[in-house]
DNA sequence: TAGATTGTTAATCGATTAACAATC
DNA sequence: TAGATTGTTAATCGATTAACAATC
């Protein structure tokens, strides 16, 4: 389960940071940039910049450091935003919805194809130009489009029947909102935003100096 | 920035997963549980959830392993569910609608105080019986209710701004939805789901192969 | 050229896994 | 009691940081 990367996932997840912190620059009309000084801004060593970066190619130059634009250009490489992605989105709830009109994804190359549902009330709908589908024809329509990206954001109780309508549809890479551990084979990749695990890791933190101060005083 | 945790946070960011499984475990009439069974289900090594488990207490119990009510019970606790918070969401749009209709956070102890926006079109709707008011009130409404966690839901520009104005009302934690990062005291927690790096970083996954592939051929 | 800064190797640090004595 | 399984120490593995020669 889940396709291991061939780069470290420490360093895979410093990647859109990168990403984001140099087309910052780039607005901004800085140039170069030395390890050094994206390392204050970005809060990475200036040691861990040039590791990372150096997985992926030479990209820097001595005595200068990295041209902006060229190295935001070849981290979106990195990152295939020079690609263009088809999705779609099942489960047209709270999280299906907000997911559908962030348009930003838009920007990044990700084209939303159909939104789905199961609830008769939503399906007929429009968010964005797209008519909520009967999640009965999900299939179908996965059969006669091509999908890269299937997301979930039905509840959790339903996410592993549509991951596996999306793995038998030939779908790779599944973006998954549904509270739960998604079984797909190892060629799919799952990649999971759990909301509530996000809040009580904030919770935990919120907490933990107490937690200790109580331990002591037993 | 961001008050270094006791306990490692890769630690700390299994113990919310500790606690899904347990609570199915829980949910499904299940008494006892070794490491070595959660092991398998859970998909760390029986290893690891013994050195987890073990930076907090003696939960388990030799020959027998671990009753599953006490310890789903014990590690509600470590993430300080034995408490209530109050919160407030600023910005009404997609993402502070969705957060906000997520009834789960309030079975967790979360309850939601109040919404604020600065678009007059949205300021006086109501989402869950909480009407949705005008920003410029917030820092009033911080003054003169107790808010424990502040989740900041408006577009990336206005983030920074948001988070001042919890920090300067004595908030010690923020749920960050803005893809930026925030400028906060070293006492002050934030936690960012940043959707897009979430995004990129399946979109990367999904290229890697091909990446090296290339790489090779030049 | 001299100064700056990379790419990369080596050293360190931290997290995970293995092993096993303690004990229920 | 014997078997099972923990708690915990030691060994391993991987990720981060430091150092510095290469070079622009």
């Amino acid at each position: 389960m889940g396709k291991k990367t061939m780069i470290s996932m420490a360093v895979v997840r410093r990647l859109p940071k990168y990403y984001r912190y140099l087309g910052e620059l780039l607005r901004n009309d800085v140039e170069r940039i030395s390890s050094k000084e994206l390392s204050e801004r970005i809060g990475f060593t200036a040691s861990q910049i040039r590791q990372d970066l150096n997985n992926f190619g030479d990209f820097g130059q001595q005595g200068y450091g990295y041209n902006v634009r060229a190295l935001y250009e070849e981290i979106g490489k990195i990152l295939g935003l020079n690609k263009h992605y088809n999705t779609v989105i099942v489960g047209a709830g709270n999280i299906g919805q907000a997911v559908a009109n962030y348009t930003n994804f838009e920007r990044l190359g990700f084209h939303l194809l159909g939104i789905f549902d199961r609830n008769p009330k939503l399906i007929g709908i429009s968010i964005r130009d797209k008519v909520i589908q009967d999640v009965d024809n999900l299939e179908e329509f996965l059969r006669s489009n091509h999908v890269d990206i299937g997301i979930i954001c039905v509840p959790k109780e339903q996410a592993q029947k549509i991951a596996d309508i999306f793995v038998k549809c030939g779908i790779k890479a599944i973006w998954n909102f549904a509270p739960t551990d998604l079984n797909v084979p190892d060629d799919v990749i799952v990649e999971n935003v759990h909301l509530s695990e996000s809040l009580l890791t904030l919770s935990y933190r919120l907490n933990e100096a107490e937690l200790f101060k109580e331990k002591i005083g037993r």
